[in-house]
DNA sequence: GGCGGGGGTGTGAGCGTTAACAAGCCCGAA
DNA sequence: TTCGGGCTTGTTAACGCTCACACCCCCGCC
């Protein structure tokens, strides 16, 4: 196909021109209007694809009022959760119809928060997804310019004004202790997330809940930072203890270091002790021992998302049915937890 | 801070009569015309600030020629590579001032490249960068739309007539093999990745290469796709062979279904086998055994992106120096690469 | 003393689209 | 016959900004 290597593209008065109409009939076909004869918008629509035309979505966001691109605030595109989690809001973005502009924060402070809503709303976006579920982040969203339509991912407890999308973190939590203690293991101990994720605090929550219920002392928490050294050095000195016989971690990767650790030290899995991962990363099942682990649908979460988004958008008001309902996990059972030793 | 509830966000207009100057000094200041007096500069600026103002991209963008947005299309994001990749395209953005907005192909094949790129082109992306290493994506962006500059990530022999961006596929290749080889293997078998992915080839052709260079025999290829799960399933196969004492792998996430089929079969690594992989993912030190990998500076590579696009807004002719110094991966010794058994 | 020239600033015209309103047509009802 | 009203289309005005140009003032020069 030839391309004119320097014709200025085709816009909308060119396809009227073409056509022999205005330029506002162009406009009503390409927006579906009603009130346009069926012959009009046949021959509209062949001078549209005559001249391949495409129409420009800077002067559109201009000239009406909503761009049709949704603005994502993230943090660490290279773990698994955000990344997964990212994608899944692409997918349900671009099935209705926009597209995705993303900052990622370097630093998850107010400023940082703050400047990235700003340049999302420099660029006009129709709204904001904050995949951010920190509590920094949380507060730091309050501070949202006036009229951006905006949504949260994150646990329970985070901003209250803004519609939050979630997993039910406690729920998973929960899942994967019940899974270990049903396997006959005395307690449970816990690899938790950095303090100020509300994810990692939920399921501290979540596992504190089960232990409890159960009748079940409670270990103290081992706090680290999703990392796999986090789990290889929590692991390391957890080894040594003898009433250590099963651990839930509130990641996967933070499994994978402690799995790592205990291999080191020559410690079984699952014999000697059990292992619960969180998330389900695509290596999980591919880990010696393959991972049992709570499995999280992220897809299901971009798309409740963006709907919510929608939502809010033909809402105009800042209502809508809050709470939306959490995305419930799924506890996938692999080879890495068994029966209590002994 | 009182948020004005329904207040419209203030215009360069608002700016303008606030400061007492016409609008397009404001337009001056704003965008560092050096004819300013400095006097008028600090005036506008005090009444910028205190109106809090933004300018409007999307009218910017419809005014200028330029907007200041940089269209990435990826392919799939959970991978690790693209994923990094585009993290490190972001952050170079960013500091060039900069935005992202991300198409993820869900196919990749000529249509999807096609739409993904009109639909960036549609929000007039200032440039485009093209992520997806695959000889059907460098086909497909030879289509591009007239005037859009593209820079494309990936191996050699790609696309010709675009500029483009990669690590050292092939010198990565070598360093792995010719690690195995000085530690006494007698060859070294590869888990490559896809056919038609460029860096899978590229990869291939460095081990036949470095194999060939010593005057070892060149093994089979074994083609897999990148996840772990055909590292375990070739791993199973390759298990049973006792030639087999060196496997390279394409990538990580292969090495790591390689590592525990060998587990699973009782096979030691290093002592019996040894495995290299390539990317360096964040998990790779804590596999067991530690796995020595090849790593690739994927910020390097979206730092180059952003700057080869700048260069070309400038030069704004189709020239540029081409082609672009690759950027040099780099060996990272494990555990998991011994000396040949017996 | 008049005139060229260059900083500093204002004016007007777009950029490509949608919104608001007006206008023409044809119909049926009074 | 005449008038209101739905359907279809056109006209004009934004949207918020940059670009091109005109303008003014003050300087130094012949």
């Amino acid at each position: 196909m030839g391309q004119q290597p320097a014709a200025r593209a085709a816009v909308m008065n060119d396809v009227a021109r073409l056509a022999g109409v205005s330029h506002q009939t162009v406009s009503r076909v390409l927006n579906n209007h009603p009130s346009v004869r069926q012959e009009t918008r046949e021959r509209v629509m062949r001078a549209v694809h005559q001249l391949n035309y495409r129409p420009n979505a800077l002067a559109r966001g201009l000239a009406g009022r909503r761009s049709r691109v949704i603005g994502v605030v993230s943090f660490d595109t290279i773990l698994y959760g955000p990344a997964a989690t990212l994608l899944g809001i692409e997918r349900a973005a671009r099935a209705a119809g926009y597209g995705i502009s993303i900052v990622t924060l370097e630093q998850l402070d107010r400023a940082g928060m703050r400047s990235a809503i700003d340049a999302l709303t420099e660029q006009s976006v129709a709204g904001v997804v904050v995949i951010a579920p920190m509590m920094t982040a949380a507060v730091a969203v309050h501070g949202l310019p006036t009229g951006v339509p905006a949504v949260v991912v994150e646990s329970s407890g985070g901003a209250r004004e803004l519609p939050s999308i979630s997993v039910d973190q406690v729920a998973g939590a929960r899942l994967a202790v019940e899974h270990l203690l049903s396997l006959g293991h005395e307690t449970v101990w816990h690899i938790a997330g950095p303090r100020d994720w509300l994810e990692a605090r939920d399921r501290v929550d979540g596992w504190r809940l089960a232990l409890e219920q159960a009748g079940r002392s409670v270990p103290p928490v081992l706090v680290g930072d999703w990392s796999p050294r986090a789990g290889y050095e929590i692991g390391q000195s957890l080894v040594d203890r003898p009433d250590v016989t099963a651990v839930f971690c509130a990641n996967d990767h933070q499994a994978l270091g402690l799995l790592r650790a205990l291999h080191q030290r020559g410690v079984r899995v699952p014999e000697d002790v059990s292992v619960v991962g969180f998330d389900d990363i695509p290596e999980a099942e591919y880990l010696s021992p393959p991972l049992t682990t709570v499995r999280q649908d992220f897809d299901e979460v971009g798309r409740r998302c963006v709907a919510a988004l929608l939502e809010l958008f033909d809402a105009d008001g800042p209502a809508g049915r809050f709470p939306h309902p959490q995305v419930e996990p799924q506890l996938v059972v692999r080879a890495s937890s068994g029966g209590r030793k002994g």
